[in-house]
DNA sequence: CGGTTTTATTGATTTAGCTCAAGGCTTCTG
DNA sequence: CAGAAGCCTTGAGCTAAATCAATAAAACCG
């Protein structure tokens, strides 16, 4: 024990720098905690070790004890349907935290698996739930991220809805890269790490369609493509592209009412 | 004032009984709460006179300050998109919470219209924290409520994303029969409050293509439809529209993957 | 209660995106 | 590095659902 201890300590130490600059800022920050604050919360998040590409951080039916922070990389969540097919719900890229929508059952609803090396933080529920209890805005933020998350799972059911092929793809890449700019990284050029089949299955369509589609808008002028790296060129003509404006579009308006 | 407060008085009284019997039992119930705090928590919830058909109970942009529970009737809620466009999010039967998306931004994004004469309980969101502070459950629960929300939200968006016009209207069917049971009111037998154009416009369908799967669906046995009158002829039949298990399924296989 | 508006149904045609099919390019493995 | 396996792209139909169009049935209203 005494080794795991002083194991815990280094951890901790690099944990608090870690913390800062990472995805728990969501949690923390909004709160204007004190140093003791900052640093209880720092105690009660466990570092793990960098999940491997292909590697599952839950499973679909795992008991629920704790959620997620990414820190770096990115894993898809999915479902598995009763006839076995696999249904994207969502990718993950670094500030975003996971497993929140297990609460309610007491068990992952679905499986996280790294789309790369991925590094995570973990935030064991009942730690924090005995936290929430002792600092006074801490579950009220909790809300509001959950609250930000039901909005944004409503918005993307809109474009499901409604949106065509080229709207989704054009709006995915455009979350893409407002995420990765909010992080500091590049709007503008970055790479996909997930496949044009996740892709595809997330957004509703078929492998083949996606393909197409991103032919379609490098020979267009929008994007440069190659494999799994991104540059968007035009940016303006992407927004265009999503938002399917019916004014600017005078070509076949879709059933929008 | 004293007249209001007499007004108060004999609301509360009323108030009590009505909460026990309505969807505030989702708050309440799970929490094994003292009589105190039961009758706290009636304190803080105010009645409305109930709303009519076509009046909003909030609209996109207003300041958030309270949640709802609806106790009777039904309501619609929507975004209005840059253009105009009304994109329907919910319909929302009794015993559902509506206005919990406005726990991040402060503000409704969405409107929420009655679809018939519909009453509802207000939980000023102020007055519900405070209590938070005082009940320890009770924001443990409101987190799992919501946890709950984001959950069948991302169930939404798989049939969204997967499903055949078809599998969508029967699976919505199949929902509203559900949600209706477990409130003690016939699963095979109810109204559909909403019209035909919202509920093509919920599920991202043409109006035309509603109408032809409901005349289909009759001429199939699967339903008994007159108007907004629904006869559920059919369960199983109906569920396995809405599955669409590829093993029974031997026509055309989709884009499943 | 007759006229107007809204809402729903049904038919004919068009089209976006799926399926099927085949070939090229990566990555992995021995 | 050769062969296999997997991923990605492109082409050629095909089909589910959209659009367009017309009628019918309610609901609304003066």
């Amino acid at each position: 024990m005494s080794t795991n201890d002083i194991n815990k300590v280094s951890q901790l130490t690099s944990m608090r720098v870690a913390c800062e600059s990472c995805s728990l800022h969501q949690l923390c920050l909004p709160l204007e905690l004190s140093a003791d604050d900052v640093e209880e919360l720092d105690r009660i998040i466990k570092r793990r070790r960098p999940l491997q590409r292909g590697e599952c951080l839950f499973q679909a039916g795992d008991v629920f004890t704790a959620i997620y922070a990414i820190r770096s990389g990115s894993l898809k969540t999915f479902t598995t349907t009763d006839d076995g097919q696999e249904q994207v719900t969502g990718f993950h890229l670094p500030s975003e935290l996971v497993g929140l929508d297990a609460i309610t059952t007491d068990t992952h609803n679905c499986t996280a698996r790294a789309l790369e090396t991925t590094s995570v933080c973990e935030i064991p529920y009942t730690r924090l739930q005995e936290l929430g209890a002792k600092i006074p805005g801490l579950q009220r933020q909790l809300l509001r991220i959950m609250s930000k998350e039901i909005l944004e799972d409503q918005n993307l059911m809109i474009w499901l809805a409604k949106k065509t092929a080229e709207e989704r793809l054009a709006s995915l890449l455009l979350r893409m890269s407002k995420q990765f700019s909010d992080r500091h990284f590049s709007a503008r050029e970055f790479n996909l790490s997930m496949s044009r089949t996740d892709i595809a299955n997330y957004l509703g369509l078929a492998v083949e369609t996606v393909s197409r589609l991103f032919s379609r808008f490098q020979s267009d002028g929008l994007l440069c493509v190659d494999r799994k790296h991104v540059v968007i060129e035009d940016m303006d003509g992407l927004q265009r592209m999503a938002h399917h404006d019916p004014h600017t579009d005078l070509g076949g308006s879709r059933a929008h009412n």
